[in-house]
DNA sequence: GCGGATCCTCGAATCGATTCGACCAGCGCC
DNA sequence: GGCGCTGGTCGAATCGATTCGAGGATCCGC
């Protein structure tokens, strides 16, 4: 191909000035139709496929686009159908609007030396989804460079617009029902806390240097039903495989908890392949429940007792908080609305 | 904020002219180390992180950014782990070279009308990821635009570049294995062979109307191990409900298959789900094997047999492709080497 | 001490489009 | 018939950076 055509060679061909040309794409000025109409038939004469974006863009100094900036635990938790469905919200809701949503693989926080997209790559906004932790060199980067940042969870303290879910509240609901049931020995299974990555049970001071703020919520929903955990473990990563490892942590001793409630569906599904494992029934011999209401078929005939949460909402929530900043206003966090979903995984404890 | 600092703002604080500034940042030029560190200096004082991306966009008429278009049943896909991982791949084998990747939403192929993002989003090159049909507006709307497209998987009569797995080898391999343990019938699952999508037997007009590569070439390489199934199913998606579906329509009948050959390991899980419900013991009654090597943690203690492809590097390849395409070059189709993995899902046959 | 080579630095053009102010003609109104 | 308005076009500046050729200073060798 030669040189793509420009809309000079348009305006050229059409007899008109660039300036006029330009008018007959935006619309944004008058213009008699006759004329529009010329400018149009040039352009389909020459294969001209509208203005390119890199000209509008530097102009107006919008690119159109929005970062996601996956980090490594982000990278990680590509395999986790949550974010993957936030992501799939954001961009669809993104989309008809204008704006595309451009992945940013970064370097974890330890080797980060420099990312170059991170540091280079277009971008009108940026949003941290998930895993956004206080003191992060992307975050810096990101100011540095005056892009705007979101946060899909995240600390609420940064200054920053976070759009969250009722973590608190959700968990409450699922720990009442649980306390209904009449469940007393109940261990929780808790996303990663921040910090270095283990399966392990969370003592005080595990506790107090907590830097998740989903996970930070989710345990005081717990004390808001009553609920005093006999054991909390940390999982390594929400994943099917860090729930077994924890269930099996928890389960594979003598007097075994008679209900598990985790921060995770995946979780939750891990724990429910450990019982499997060990011989335990569920849920005759210990309930378990989730967090995000995901949609696993293959835990049939079971279904998980979990908290749903609004993926496809959430991102949409991340994308009007994106417009909001880019038209210059300053969002208001969002926490969106969790529901209780029973399913058949959690029943009165035995005897 | 005020506004952005400029190259020409540092280069006036530097006291230097902003072409030599430009070098400073560029290094593409000779520039002595006492000018440049001036200038590197001056740029700290302001804040200024770096040339703007637009600008240098602009000039060089590369925007950095490699779109990767959704389309309807990409979307569906995003449920699907292998796209996902393919994905991911793609961007970490991207980035470290400058490259970002744009998730573009594309409405599906019916209700085309205009999809913002295919038409005005800055790209220097697309990739369609699966499911690229022949005639598609979304692949029209890209040629007009000029904008080299690269296929993970997809016909290679396009004249585009495809990256693609051993689909065929891989499935003579499982199905020689099957032979080999002595199976007469066996079923097959396929992936949605294009058009209206559906879970039914396919017929020889169905087979003589596929529009689906993978599906095609996988179902050749039975034909190679001499493997003529008894029924085949289309599945409606290539997600375990539909696999689940397909397996009750193959299983629940007089005399089922002795195994079930699938073209993707979630419609595997499917079946081996479908089996469960009719009380079919997995491989005692009847044996299941899957495509992809996807790690189904939930599946424990089972072990799908399979065919394991390699994400990351398909990833990685559709990544030097798009490379080779920008750098004026005309890549080859690739495909990437398959290799048989047993699990614990098929055995003989009974009796 | 002077010519020539070297090394830096600078000015200006360029990329593709938007946009503001100027300009012109035609028209209505008094 | 003149004045003022307005719809439609056009010129030129602008966005932020890159790049090439020109020019100036320095330094070397003879």
């Amino acid at each position: 191909m030669t040189d793509r055509t420009t809309l000079a060679d348009v305006a050229a061909a059409a007899g008109v000035s660039v300036s006029t040309a330009s008018l007959a794409f935006s619309g944004a000025g008058p213009i008699s139709a006759a004329t529009k109409e010329r400018v149009l038939a040039a352009a389909t004469e020459l294969g001209y496929a509208g203005p390119s974006a890199l000209g509008r863009s530097l102009r107006s100094g919008r690119s159109g686009i929005v970062g996601v900036v996956i980090g490594d635990q982000l990278r990680r938790s590509f395999r986790d159908p949550v974010s993957v469905q936030v992501l799939d919200g954001m961009a669809g809701s993104l989309g008809p609007r204008g704006l595309g949503v451009l992945l940013v693989p970064a370097t974890g926080e330890e080797g980060y030396t420099d990312d170059l997209l991170v540091s280079t790559a277009p971008m009108d906004a940026a949003v941290l989804l998930f895993g956004a932790r206080r003191e992060s060199p992307i975050f810096d980067a990101l100011r540095s460079r005056g892009i705007p940042v979101v946060l899909g969870e995240g600390p609420h303290d940064l200054g920053v617009p976070v759009v969250g879910v009722a973590d608190r509240r959700g968990t409450e609901l699922l720990a009442q029902h649980l306390v209904e049931l009449g469940h007393r020995r109940v261990a929780v299974v808790t996303l990663p806390l921040g910090g270095a990555r283990r399966c392990a049970p969370v003592d005080d001071r595990r506790l107090a240097e907590i830097d998740c703020p989903p996970a930070e919520h989710r345990l005081d929903g717990l004390r808001d039903a009553g609920l005093d955990p006999v054991v909390t473990v940390e999982a390594s990563a929400s994943l099917v495989e860090a729930g077994a490892e924890a269930g099996r942590l928890l389960l594979d001793v003598a007097e075994p908890p008679t209900a598990v409630l985790t921060h995770s569906d995946l979780l939750a599904a891990g724990v429910l392949i450990a019982a499997r494992e060990l011989g335990l029934r569920v849920p005759q011999d210990v309930s378990v429940a989730g967090f995000d209401g995901l949609d696993l078929p293959w835990l049939a005939p079971d279904v998980l007792t979990s908290v749903s949460q609004p993926f496809a909402a959430k991102g949409a929530a991340i994308a009007d908080a994106v417009m909001a900043i880019l038209a210059g206003e300053t969002p208001k966090d969002v926490e969106l609305p969790v529901e209780l979903r029973l399913g058949t995984t959690t029943a009165p404890p035995r005897a």
